[in-house]
This record gives C-alpha cells, sequence and structure tokens, in this order.
DNA sequence: TAACATATGTGGTTAATAGTGGGTTAATTT
DNA sequence: AAATTAACCCACTATTAACCACATATGTTA
C-alpha cells in the first residue's frame, strides 16, 4: 500500500530557545486521527532532517525487519538508519523538540525551512537549502532516466 | 510471526561503579508488560553487548535450534551466541548490572551508547562505535544488492 | 468596511520525570 | 562465619514535558 499523506510546500518558521519547531499548520492538518500527532524525525540523506509520520514510518520499519543482523551490510545499515530515528509527538500547540544531534547535523541555528515531499517533511537551514538549490541541478541524462520510471 | 519489537533512537549514558547501566526510559517503556522486565543480554556479533526482551530471544531461540550442528560454522556461532546470554531483569529505577565479561568484551570504561535496533537493544563504547561509523561505509555495490530487497 | 471571532506562531512557568549516586538489608558463595 | 553479590530503598538534581498566556494574522459576519 503506497502512502496517505501528500505534504507540499514550504515554510520558513524560527526555532525557539528551547529548540521547539513549529509545524505549519497545513502539513499539521493533514495528520490522520489514528497517528496521534505521532511522528518520526531522524536523519535525511542529505544534510536535514526528515519527518515521517509513525503510520508512514512503521510502513518502512517493517521493510527493514525482513534484513537479517548476521549480514554485517544489514547491521551497519539498520544501526545507521534506526539510531538517528527519535519518535515524538507534537504539543498542544503543534510544536516539537528537534533532538540536539539533529540540530547539530542540519546546520540549524535561528531559522528553519519545513518543506513538504510527500510522505514526509523535510527541516532545513534556510541557507544551505539555498546553496543545495543552486549546485544540485538535475542534468538531463538523470532527467531522461528518472522519465523512464515517473509519468508527470 | 515478526517481532513486536521496534527499538529506535541513540543515548549516551554512564556505567556506575557497581557496573549498573540506566535503560533509557523510550526504550524501557517499550517494554510488554508479559516479559515482566525481563531480557537477555549476550554478546553481538560486533563489539558490543546485545538485549533483547525475553520473548524475542525466545523467539530467536527457535530459530536457533533449526541450525545442525553437523556445520562448523553453525557449532561456532550457537556457542558464541549462547554462552555468554545472561537473563537479567532491571530494577525499579530501570538499571541492571553488566555482566564484568561484556563489559570486558565491549571494552566499556566510563560511558556507554546505547542504541534501538528493532528488536534489540545495542550497548557500545562510544569511542568504538564512532570508529566503526567511520570504517564501516557501505560500498555502492552493497547499497544496489539491498535496494533490490528494502524500498525506502 | 468595520467589528468581531477564530486560528496561528511564539514566549515563558510550573510540575513531573529521568538519570545518577549512594546506602541498607537479604541472599549467595567461599 | 566472612565476604561478596544481588535486590531494594531513598534522595538529589537537571532536564523535559505539560500548561498557561498573548499578540499577530486570518477569516467571517454584520
Amino acid at each position: 500500500m503506497s502512502s496517505q499523506y501528500t505534504f507540499t510546500g514550504q515554510f520558513t518558521f524560527s526555532i525557539d530557545s528551547k529548540n521547539r519547531i513549529n509545524i505549519p499548520s497545513p502539513l499539521r492538518k493533514q495528520f490522520l486521527t489514528k497517528d496521534k500527532k505521532t511522528f518520526v524525525v531522524t536523519r535525511g540523506i542529505d544534510q536535514c532532517a526528515w519527518i515521517y509520520p509513525i503510520s508512514e514510518w512503521n510502513f518502512i520499519q517493517n521493510e527493514l525487519k525482513q534484513l537479517s543482523s548476521l549480514s554485517k551490510t544489514n547491521r551497519i545499515f539498520l544501526r545507521n538508519h534506526l539510531r538517528h530515528a527519535n519518535i515524538l509527538k507534537f504539543d498542544s500547540q503543534g510544536r516539537f523538540v528537534l533532538p540536539q544531534s539533529l540540530i547539530d547535523y542540519s546546520a540549524i541555528k535561528k531559522d528553519v525551512t519545513i518543506i513538504g515531499v510527500l510522505n514526509k517533511i523535510e527541516i532545513w537551514n534556510p541557507n544551505l537549502l539555498r546553496k543545495i538549490d543552486q549546485s544540485d541541478e538535475i542534468d538531463d541524462q538523470s532527467y531522461e532516466e528518472l522519465s523512464e520510471r515517473v509519468n508527470i
């Protein structure tokens, strides 16, 4: 079964003195009641934090459960993916505290840019995102490859 | 039936003068009442200690019974896995004493890093984990193979 | 268009919890 | 019997999470 979430849009908020970040209301409203305001924050593959609603994360986790720890590659992969994953809830005001390790990893200072990317939400240092934006142009070859798999 | 546990996250605590280690509360809270705070600590395949809730361990034991002792690899694996397994409970403060043999095996001094890896919890010497972290990069070939099995 | 009501982003305070340290008694072991 | 280990209890401190408050923005109704 594919994702039930379709996050989109971009927002720039600030992180407060207690490391709390507000989830933009348009994104927060999408949260299904079954998920009970619960989600997972973890390291993104790029230098940002990823947020998955808990049901989305459970889907990923079930895939990971298939991997045997007898394989060294599997062990490394599992460890590095799971240890940065924090299960959190947002508070009555719609905020959550971003763990220090993820603040460090994504080099977040005062402002954060929050963007919706289908089944996940990304948290960025605005400056980093801008830099990536300029350098990470997708070349034509890659677009060709993509076109064989995705029809937009 | 697959695992009922989904441990995640990373925590750095200290081991006290009585060799007690605190199980981080987010992980401890996951323990099912049927397991009655009981778990098994044993040698990890890497240089760390592994903790399985008792019901998980029973499940694993059944898997191990499938392995024939005619194979030398199997014999060695079974021996090393079973002889270092200690059945323990955590106390009313949520701590347990790590057996000396495992402290030695994982080269634990003052601080320990505790990480959740789905159905088990790993106890590391922080320095060793950091070293492993850097040296055990997964090569592209392995990632390719993984991608055929896991879809994240 | 003005007045009102609602929602949203942000800030601070208090109460509960978590991690850590140590001590006392009971149970084993030597 | 002495010594070591394990279970249990109490206590301190720092961090965290629940709570309350408010101002700005947004939307609605008269």
